[in-house]
DNA sequence: TATCAATATATATTAAGCTATATAACGCTA
DNA sequence: TAGCGTTATATAGCTTAATATATATTGATA
């Protein structure tokens, strides 16, 4: 989706023309007619035609769908396509805000460089990344142990190094990302097993997918997915289905925090 | 440094603008005077000062220094402050375009979500996180083993997921940030110790940083820097101090990837 | 002290973009 | 067929910002 990028955010020449246009979208989809719409932004008709008409010669697809004379004169709507529009902006713009909030922290003005990490802004090969609040911290000199709060209720527990606490600025309740490797799951259908300074989340399997050697299970943990890679013989050793309760067991030491 | 994002990003209705005030202060460095550089930009003499002005104002601190009549009629140059301006402003632009391309391969237009992660714009707790290229990719259908060479030589071997692979987009040639716990990190003062499917890199302890319990062993290997935490009394079994040649050793499981 | 090349400052012109306004075309409804 | 509220389209006017241009000022140097 190339094309997105070039008409939303390359465009940093005018991104406030930009937020206009999609504000226009906006107005059009609540209101149903260009010329009230353009009313609300606001904007001057002819603009709002222009920049309609702009978008609809740039897109590969029509934002809007126009109809001339009728009842009611006619009126304008958003197309499938238009809508897509609205919501993906949406997201790329809080998405964005985000980023620039971040990068004026991490960026050392004396020496002009990204000040902990030469880059803070990429994805990562972790399958499993889980929102979660913070709920407790304890620190001593070196170590960290960091309890942090699911959506599904279930309290993750991670322990990671105190200057990490210090360099994500960690305080309670902070939305973070919970992180782990799927090689750190552990199934197990023991539902009573006791276990000490583990992770424990009870859940569904939603999925099994074979290889030769090894295999990943996918558990459903109140809404939140967690996959787990194991040896082929472990599954068929627990006799592992789908739909089965499972425990999916993740030492706290295995567990990286994302904020 | 909260005034230097509202300068640079903040202004994202013009920051063609902005680009303009950097080139303009980046020539001025170059060539000692404002009509000079005003040419270069190009752009003209009254907007040039007026550009210039307004910065100083609107700096804590100012910007250039300038000097009138004398030989050669006078000149203006950068100050430090300026100059750290210029060098800031390249990292953040750099890592702000990063941003842009990666945004629209992850961001979902039909459904106006992100699609892998909730958020990939993070910084994550771990404290080793070295850059590195990737030379060998060897996947199966659950697993993926990589194989990735530091700026220091050694080759980095990590085990993810086959989907993570994908979803990364990972090819060979592919500049990757190698992402490991400190917890993951052993450490060894046999050099010639033989372990299989293991990362093994020698370097020399740098620091060693103590609690009660734990210890943070950070050791230079070839300009990298990979810190460990190991409890006390390992510290003392292997009679480790700063300067000792050491191993440090990681699980290839233990490592994660980030694009 | 005259000279020189730069800074400092003011004014008129140009360019671009948007607004305001007017008018035509449209197609359903009563 | 007259009425309506909308889209479609053109034009004149306003606003803003940058440019072009001109002129004064400055201070070390020959």
């Amino acid at each position: 989706m190339k094309f997105l990028s070039e008409l939303i955010l390359m465009d940093g020449d005018n991104s406030f023309l930009l937020q206009k246009r999609i504000a226009l979208l906006d107005a059009i989809d609540k209101v149903g007619s260009l010329s009230a719409a353009a009313k609300m932004v606001p904007l001057s008709y002819k603009g709002a035609w222009d920049m309609i008409d702009a978008m609809n010669n740039f897109c590969p697809s029509p934002v809007v769908q126009k109809a001339t004379g009728g009842v009611g004169g006619g009126g304008t709507t958003l197309t499938e396509y238009g809508k897509n529009l609205v919501k993906t902006y949406e997201v790329i713009y809080r998405e964005h805000q985000k980023f620039l909030e971040t990068i004026s922290h991490v960026t050392d003005f004396d020496s002009g460089s990204l000040k902990f990490f030469r880059r803070f802004n990429m994805q990562i090969s972790a399958r499993n990344q889980i929102v979660a609040t913070v709920v407790e911290i304890k620190s001593d000199n070196v170590n960290a142990t960091l309890h942090m709060k699911l959506k599904s209720g279930y309290i993750m527990t991670s322990v990671i190094t105190a200057g990490a606490v210090e360099n994500l600025g960690l305080n309670l309740g902070d939305e973070v990302i919970v992180i782990f490797k799927s090689n750190s799951v552990l199934l197990s259908t023991d539902l009573n097993l006791k276990l000490s300074a583990m992770n424990k989340l009870s859940g569904i399997v939603e999925k099994i997918h074979l290889s030769d050697i090894n295999c990943e299970v996918v558990v459903n943990v109140g809404g939140d997915y967690i996959a787990s890679v194991v040896t082929k013989s472990a599954v068929e050793a627990l006799d592992i289905k789908v739909g089965d309760s499972v425990n999916a067991i993740i030492k706290s030491s295995d567990v990286m925090v994302g904020k």
